[in-house]
DNA sequence: TCTGTCAATAATAGCGCTACGATTTATTTG
DNA sequence: CAAATAAATCGTAGCGCTATTATTGACAGA
């Protein structure tokens, strides 16, 4: 009997054309020192080094994350989950962490949670997939299983944008009521006492919401009147000119007006404008966001300035600090504050 | 000699709390079936299929979408490059994607290029290292590695935003020489014969360069004058009306105006008001964009509105197509167009 | 010369999953 | 009712890499 019959070559994979062995074979060293040398250069003799750099060059050798991911047991991807990044807040964070990300090599994975926890909690499912180096996710407000998803996780878990509430692991932004407070204490500070708050989609984003009462109840306090005018649809100039009429029609009194955030209080100008309302003589105005526009509007417009830029860079630097090990307390929170932009609207 | 002398439990591995081997088991199937069910659910009978859904409910198993794709030589992500997710146009086509991804379960990562090819290069690299679904890029100049990178990869790459030149694989966007020609066009139909351009970054920006060549040709071919006034930074309304300023100082006699951007016509509009400057009777003002805030300023804008959108959903579609088998023909070009809002400002 | 120590490198054993062929079971049909 | 066909399930062999331990060689001290 032939007990050389060789069963035939049963099964093909699919491949990556150039592999960590590839290099090794021609810089004439083991697999395992190119690994070495990828991930601790200095562990690795020069001539080594220059061997691999040079095999590496001349295959363009691209590393294959899934196999290190798997390997390792983690990877070198982030998630990060905002609302939306159509919102120039939360896109200027997910800007700045992924600038900080990208000198540790470290990718973004970007989910938009249209400020729903259902989609938020499939979204962090998904992320968890990944086994990322970092969850981001915004906000303090989550589903029960999101939670639970997160609770035992061995990576850091982010919280950015708001502060104030039972936090999961880190978080990082500012309290939305202080603003709110501050807003109604500039324009208290301006001689107004008729208060309005106008707000957009007020009923999905949580931190405008935090604003407006930070607003009222700072108003409430000095014995100042204040009333809110609200609209379902997402922030923008129009919506600000609509609930400026609105607001005028119902309140013809106010003297002051805080907005949930500029695009509303750019509309509230145009409106003003329009309709030759002077501002500030017959009304303050004060935003939130300090937007692009903001300084450049007519007038100018006194807005808060959150600090979208440090969260994100606030965020990747915790990231960091894990990845090079420094355990780090857990439960940290660092606020990020946020500024008065005192300009010519109030 | 005692032969069952027993190496020592060599090495340990770290490893994920459920696997789907802990499915398999409690759901009484192999893996196999398992994965089957997780990739082709009809395939697997209803019975298997309750049990193996009871089972991941049980155990909350998260599929390991690394081992997956290393498996599967290609995994769940798509990489997306822009040069930026704080400009609003990038912003809406990131958005737009994500969102049609998610329901074929993809994931994106996201990578800024900050207008730098360099950087970009950069990027790919590190995005081929997921072995990713598809890669999308913005614009048609990118360096000659990046180009060797992305010529035999065997998915699809999608450049957005820009037709008109040699492409990698696939393109989707419009022609921006030709929003320049129909801002030209219109605002010569609208009497005007002193034509100015009014850019920002357009060392940078060759999108922005192109709308403006395109103006510039229109101009002269209709014999109208044609100048162009531009600023090295980035886009916003404070800008343009500095630009507005050196404008008119430079050219007096200008009665038509195109901008690069919304934000630089805002600007525009806002120095226009506090110089009294009529607008459209003296000055005709025409941006590109169409942002929030374009049909609510004073007047109304006049602007030339891409199809951010459309961009994002269609590449989205494309990706699904490849991912569903239909090879498709490579080299496939979509332009999504832009439409002009002709408003009160022209 | 013989250890002992240290630095550099190599061999080994998977990480958790998918693709493929093989096998089993159910269903049909001559 | 056996044979042929179809449907469902399973077993196997890696995907390309990392972490750990094992090995090698150089050099020091005694």
């Amino acid at each position: 009997m032939d007990n050389t019959m060789r069963k035939p070559p049963r099964n093909r994979r699919k491949m990556q054309s150039v592999t960590m062995s590839d290099v090794a074979e021609l810089a004439n060293v083991s697999p395992s020192t190119v690994s070495l040398f990828l991930r601790k250069p200095e562990a690795v003799s020069a001539a080594a080094s220059q061997a691999i750099s040079r095999a590496i060059d001349k295959l363009n050798y691209v590393p294959n994350l899934m196999a290190g991911g798997l390997a390792a047991a983690s990877s070198r991807a982030v998630s990060i989950l905002v609302p939306s990044v159509r919102n120039a807040f939360f896109a200027e964070t997910v800007s700045s962490m992924q600038t900080a990300l990208k000198k540790q090599r470290l990718q973004l994975i970007l989910g938009h949670t249209e400020y729903d926890e259902q989609e938020e909690e499939e979204l962090v499912r998904m992320a968890l997939s990944w086994a990322p180096a970092a969850i981001v996710l915004t906000g303090l407000s989550h589903s029960a299983a999101t939670r639970r998803l997160l609770a035992n996780v061995a990576i850091p878990v982010i919280e950015i944008w708001e502060l104030g509430g039972p936090q999961i692991d880190a978080a990082i932004g500012f309290h939305h009521d202080q603003v709110g407070i501050a807003a109604a204490e500039h324009l208290i500070r301006q001689d107004r006492r008729n208060l309005l708050f106008l707000g957009a989609r007020m009923h999905q984003d949580r931190r405008a919401r935090q604003r407006c009462n930070g607003f009222l109840q700072a108003a409430k306090a000095t014995g100042a009147a204040a009333k809110v005018v609200e609209h379902p649809d997402t922030a923008s100039a129009e919506i600000g000119a609509m609930l400026l009429a609105e607001a005028l029609r119902l309140h013809p009194e106010a003297d002051g007006i805080a907005c949930s955030n500029d695009h509303i209080a750019l509309g509230v100008l145009f409106a003003c404008e329009r309709q030759k309302i002077a501002v500030p003589d017959r009304l303050a105005v004060i935003g939130f966001g300090d937007l692009s526009f903001s300084a450049a509007c007519n007038p100018p417009l006194t807005t808060i300035r959150p600090s979208g830029d440090l969260i994100g860079r606030e965020a990747a630097r915790l990231i960091e600090e894990h990845l090079h090990g420094e355990k780090a307390d857990a439960h940290r929170t660092i606020d990020t504050r946020f500024t008065l932009q005192h300009r010519r609207s109030s």
